[in-house]
DNA sequence: CGGCTTTGACCGGCGC
DNA sequence: GCGCCGGTCAAAGCCG
């Protein structure tokens, strides 16, 4: 009886509920055996009749009934025992597999920083002394221009002679992916500048005028999307080698705001809307347009930004990719395209690749602007980018 | 009625 | 000088 009880306070503590209704049940039988021991040495004294000998008989029956079940009842415990002890078997086991998977993620992060180092390395041992430098990531094709060039700034050039950097980044778009996109086309800012297009930016500036023109390619087959600004249109016009009307739009934010905006479909691909940007904004952007500008930055991430931010010196707090790309972009000289706020030496006899680890990411740099390495993958999907400066 | 689009006219730059 | 071309203007019409 005693180690009954021990053996009930023991699963107790290990499985409540089974236990409470093995106790209950132990201590009804116990309650009962109890019961009829006493009566069987009271009759015991006293003459039995036959009926009482039929009454043993029976309760000798019902003893036998009541052992056989507390036996299926230990069974039960065991077969609860055994599943607890496989269950906690396999959590075991599961930790075990859990940890190594963590350990091929430090492997492999381990493995993508040395390549990222060893990269810049051999990137910088590569640079050519000439001014040309040439930056490409994934497909290229003779009709995408991947080409860098860097003037020299210290070469005395003329004022009529042309400045230019280029850097472009090729995209390579699963066709699924831009079949899904071009089903999600209209459905927001969000969208459109979550990676649904192939963009590609070009800049130039002309020295002279101090304007702005920023190129932006967007794979879209519906109307002109929302790019957060408010446009009026002012004129169309079709312009020679594109049966496609070429549509003129005047910032209408601000008045006097001198940026204008030309959208016109690629011949090509008719699929391609080609809106070009002018000038700079004498105003905040509404919180679209920020919001716009910003979610295109980091769409693109650190190689591009949005148009409008280019082209907005009162873009608030811009991200540090956004500002490394201004940079990128501009050039020592012409730092009136973006409000005058931005300097960059991008040309000169110095320029270099670096690289250097910074909060877990690789970044590298030519010496002009900042790659960040981890972003290669999504950059080189989603973004196209040919910024140049020109006369 | 105000704001926007449409559309033909106009203007300036550039090449021949 | 002329013609072409890209860009802009402005009147007319449309729409909410």
């Amino acid at each position: 009886m005693s180690s009954k009880r021990e053996r009930i306070m023991h699963i107790d503590l290990a499985l409540e509920t089974a236990d409470d209704e093995v106790r209950a049940l132990e201590e009804a039988e116990d309650g009962g055996d109890r019961e009829e021991e006493e009566e069987e040495k009271e009759e015991g004294e006293v003459a039995i009749s036959n009926e009482d000998k039929e009454a043993n008989k029976h309760q000798e029956e019902n003893q036998t009934e009541e052992k056989e079940q507390s036996y299926e009842k230990t069974t039960a415990e065991d077969v609860i025992k055994d599943e607890l002890c496989v269950l906690q078997a396999e959590m075991e086991r599961m930790k075990e597999e859990n940890r190594m998977l963590e350990e091929a993620i430090d492997r492999t992060m381990k493995d993508y920083y040395d390549l990222q180092i060893k990269f810049a390395d051999i990137q910088q041992e590569d640079q050519p002394k000439e001014h040309q430098v040439f930056l490409s990531l994934g497909r290229q094709s003779s009709g995408e221009i991947k080409q860098a060039k860097v003037a020299d700034r210290g070469s005395g050039l003329a004022d009529d002679e042309e400045l230019c950097l280029s850097l472009s980044l090729h995209t390579h778009v699963d066709p699924h992916q831009r079949d899904d996109a071009r089903e999600e086309k209209g459905k927001g800012l969000k969208s459109w500048a979550a990676g649904e297009l192939t963009t590609i930016t070009s800049q130039s500036i002309n020295p002279a005028t101090r304007k702005t023109r920023v190129s932006v390619r967007a794979r879209c087959q519906g109307p002109p999307m929302n790019d957060g600004c408010q446009w009026r249109k002012y004129g169309q016009k079709v312009a020679k080698g594109n049966p496609c009307p070429r549509a003129y739009y005047r910032c209408t934010v601000a008045p006097g705001c001198p940026v204008r905006k030309q959208v016109q479909r690629c011949l090509e691909d008719m699929s391609i809307l080609v809106t070009t940007y002018e000038g700079t904004h004498n105003h905040p952007l509404p919180v679209g347009a920020t919001a716009m500008a910003s979610t295109t930055a980091a769409s693109a991430n650190s190689l591009s930004s949005s148009p409008l931010s280019y082209l907005n010196p009162y873009l608030a707090n811009p991200s540090p990719q956004l500002s490394t790309m201004r940079s990128f972009t501009s050039s020592a000289g012409y730092s009136g395209i973006f409000g005058g706020r931005q300097q960059l030496d991008i040309l000169g006899p110095h320029h270099q690749a670096t690289s250097s680890a910074a909060g877990g990411g690789s970044w590298i740099s030519t010496g002009h602007g900042v790659w960040n390495g981890e972003d290669e993958k999504s950059l080189a999907e989603q973004v196209g980018v040919i910024a140049s400066t020109q006369r």
